[in-house]
DNA sequence: ATTTTGGAGTGATTTGAATCACACAGAAAG
DNA sequence: CTTTCTGTGTGATTCAAATCACTCCAAAAT
């Protein structure tokens, strides 16, 4: 079901030699999901590893009360999961897939093992956790920004930084972006811990001033990055 | 002057070997610090990794304007400037002494390179920074509780609870508990993304139903546990 | 022994975002 | 080809927390 060539297209797991990804191979399995399936379920015990081909699935959490919270997005040849993996401990998020989404689950022990046998994947994982805590970190002090508009725009700045780090250095002079399906906003909303219908407003605001455009339900365009960068830095206000 | 005696004081490197010490011992170097002097940086790239032996120093970060949040405190045998060591990149926090301060400097990409060649060493670290990502997406998730009085529960709550983990199953029975030390009004309302008259508004409430007393100015004794509890898990509201 | 400072407590006022309650379009499902 | 969703757009209303503008207190600093 699961080939070794399959596990060596993740940039993660093709270093690994034939045999291991075999024996790995073996030990996986490939899952599909459907739209608002849960890929991987918060406060389980050495899990899985989750390697994703296709989909674009968002981490999220949840309050006490129950409200969702959403976290980041996976991408496609990206992993998950990958939070246990050091201490077995269980994974603090849910992975719930926006759109319908293929992945392998590789169990946690053995993808552990085969981790701390191979500095290099080692050394990715541990970015990884290195990065979401950057993340992490970004993501609560815009929660602090006292302007709601100001975080929307934060948001957006950084959907397109992520979206093709790359290029972020052009990026930064160009005047168009193009942001390929963006989240709704209702999954703005609950990013940056406000209501549905202020996400919308803030929209609304944003295409008066012909900052972006919506280009099909599947494309928004940023038609003016220097005027989004200003009031994502609260050089301006809305 | 920094032996490997000295080195294999700590936790994480005892398991290391005598060469391996020797040679981390010969590239580190002993530093103090007075009161309020920065032990670490934000944005170092390729900084160092800081083993503490003296003081209580205070991983801190600051909001858009400027303000100090309180994240963490370091204790003596433990380490900090884990964020860098597998991407290179900066550390997302500053630490400071709060108290005098005295601590071994690893060059970062020294303990890099025993860090990977160490499973035992990749493995503290990298729980390390687990730890850290799953104290951050709770932190995260109180921020979303659309009742503030609840917030300051939770984050009560959490003080007690990392106060003492070892008799974490015992303090849930118990009815009182006592908060060394506790954060100022002011530091829990940065964390929790609220003004300061609301968190003394809260803590008012809080006393008047003999659910929380001062005792001087260094104590915070909760004397109704349970009653805690419930307002933390939104059963009762304030 | 004062002055200064930083934290805490408290009312009055304001405000901005949540909530409610719709309407509407397009996509997917029947 | 309807019907049902899901995502979006928009006004009216409400309300809780921010802000403002103070006082009070205790611990540092001078």
């Amino acid at each position: 079901m699961v080939t070794p060539e399959l596990l060596s297209a993740f940039p993660i797991l093709k270093p690994l030699s034939k045999p291991v990804l075999q024996k790995l191979a073996g030990e996986s399995s490939l899952r599909k999901f459907a739209r608002r399936a849960v890929v991987m379920k918060s406060g389980e015990f050495e899990g899985h590893g989750c390697f994703l081909f296709e989909g674009r699935p968002q981490g999220v959490d949840f309050t006490i009360d129950g409200r969702e919270v959403g976290l980041y997005f996976v991408e496609p040849g990206d992993f998950c999961g990958e939070l246990g993996l050091f201490d077995g401990g269980a994974t603090s998020e849910y992975i719930i897939a926006l759109t319908a989404a293929v992945a392998v689950f590789i169990p946690a022990p053995e993808l552990r093992a085969v981790m701390l046998r191979t500095p290099h994947v080692v050394n990715v994982v541990g970015s990884k956790l290195a990065a979401k805590i950057r993340q992490l970190t970004y993501q609560r002090s815009l929660l602090g920004l006292p302007n709601i508009g100001q975080r929307v725009c934060c948001q957006l700045w950084m959907l397109i930084k992520n979206g093709r780090e790359a290029e972020a250095a052009k990026a930064t002079k160009a005047i168009k972006a193009i942001i390929v399906n963006p989240p709704t906003h209702m999954e703005i909303a609950i990013m940056l811990n406000v209501s549905r219908e202020t996400v919308t407003r803030v929209f609304q605001s944003l295409q008066n001033q012909q900052i972006v455009r919506r280009d099909g339900s599947t494309r928004l365009v940023v038609t003016d990055l220097p005027a989004l960068r200003r009031l994502a830095n609260g050089e301006e206000t809305l």
